[in-house]
DNA sequence: ACCTGAACACCGTTCAAGT
DNA sequence: ACCTGAACACCGTTCAAGT
């Protein structure tokens, strides 16, 4: 109810669109992106709602604002891995970085969604798409290859899948599916039950049923092999790369 | 501005669930997800909004109903295709379930958000990938690496891959992307100028930017093949199954 | 320069009331 | 049984006005 203690700068500090944006994230972070509202955005920060728009053009920059601090949250992360020891390891320095760029997402599960909504391209993700371009064009991959490459990866990239059911609701904890499965659907879906009922999905680090930290890194791992062999049999086609 | 003759369906007949659902398809095809509202809805039926409660329960509803109409015409359209000849040829057979489940999806742009949006699973999808699931199953792979298929396909298994920067604006025709990347950005972003360049998107069956039908084939089949390698690989681990 | 009050044009939805 | 009018609680946003 009563507004929280802001991060170190007092509530009466002046508004910037800096101290907007934050605070944005803080409520998604907390609320989910529904709970993210002008209004909602004015009380956290001591204001009436329309003093924001002083600061941002409309609700859609507030949007555009948040992705950019995630990402840029994400691209410092992704900077302390540092560059590969050889160029070759570019498999292993995609991985790495992926699996921290989804670190980052973990704690802001609101931002899958709010990525895939917007509709132009902010630089900080250009910057973290060039920069894992750049480690595949290194590693020796032609430009039509690392082309199909980010493609194939989509979303994968920035270290989400987006989940297509999400049976648990979200962020709520709801029934048990697999419960339901073995109830009643046992014999209208016989597939998926088989696999629902052998898999246990609980206790890991999720971003959606559907997007489990394991199931990442297999369909990650299923990619970047694909990948690798592609690039492998081109090499073969046309030797002329140093031996190391 | 006067409402279109429906389709068949005078507009004085009594709604209906069905109805309501139908027109509810028609109006985001249309204008657009968006657009879709109970207001704009009820119009469409020559209606007052308030009488569309009686028909469907809210608008949650109205969205679970019509990703329910799409995801059936897929189940449709992908039942006519008919079993595989042999059952080793799941790979085939799952590759062309899915690009016809693509299609029918391109008639309807807006499904694949909403389809992501709806946080209980219908019966029309799990349906869908059951079967799909069946498919792989028959094959001969191991419930497990079923498992890890869905899960690697995700949103493909469907026929789409949620894009991360659409710079047409969705429906709408915008700049050229190549032209800003030449004109500014090349020695910002270096490797993505080079894709961008490199790359003519133009003049394909589309769902965005990054999910044109050549680059969605291609990271179909890098997920097919991988998964037949593995599959292959286990065989040979544990050779009981008989020669054809 | 920075913030506000009042108001507008939209939402989805409820509920008592009409036929 | 089916539809409606009036109203409510929310949105994002504008604009003239305050300090």
């Amino acid at each position: 109810m009563a507004p929280r203690a802001g991060s170190r700068t007092d509530r009466h500090t002046p508004l910037s669109k800096d101290r907007v944006l934050r605070a944005a994230v803080s409520i998604a972070d907390e609320g989910g992106i529904a709970s993210l509202t002008m209004r909602r955005l004015a009380q956290e920060l001591g204001v009436e709602a329309m003093s924001l728009y002083y600061h941002v053009a409309d609700k859609d920059k507030v949007l555009d604002g948040i992705v950019d601090i995630v990402v840029n949250e994400i691209n410092a992360r992704v900077g302390e891995i540092g560059a590969p020891s050889s160029p070759a390891d570019w498999k292993a320095a995609v991985r790495r970085r992926i699996l921290a760029a989804r670190e980052v997402l973990l704690g802001h599960p609101w931002a899958p969604g709010v990525i895939e909504s917007r509709t132009n391209m902010s630089p900080a993700v250009l910057r973290y798409f060039d920069a894992l371009g750049g480690l595949l064009r290194e590693g020796g991959l032609s430009a039509d290859l690392v082309h199909h490459a980010m493609h194939a990866l989509g979303s994968r990239a920035l270290g989400f899948t987006q989940e297509l059911f999400d049976p648990n609701g979200g962020d709520e904890v709801g029934p048990d599916v697999a419960a339901i499965m073995r109830a009643q659907m046992a014999d209208e879906y016989p597939y998926l039950t088989e696999i629902v009922m052998g898999a246990s999905h609980n206790g890991e680090a999720t971003l959606g049923w559907c997007d489990d930290q394991v199931e990442f890194e297999f369909g990650l791992d299923l990619i970047l092999d694909g990948l690798e062999r592609l690039h492998d049999r081109a090499e073969l086609r046309r030797p002329d790369s140093s031996a190391s």
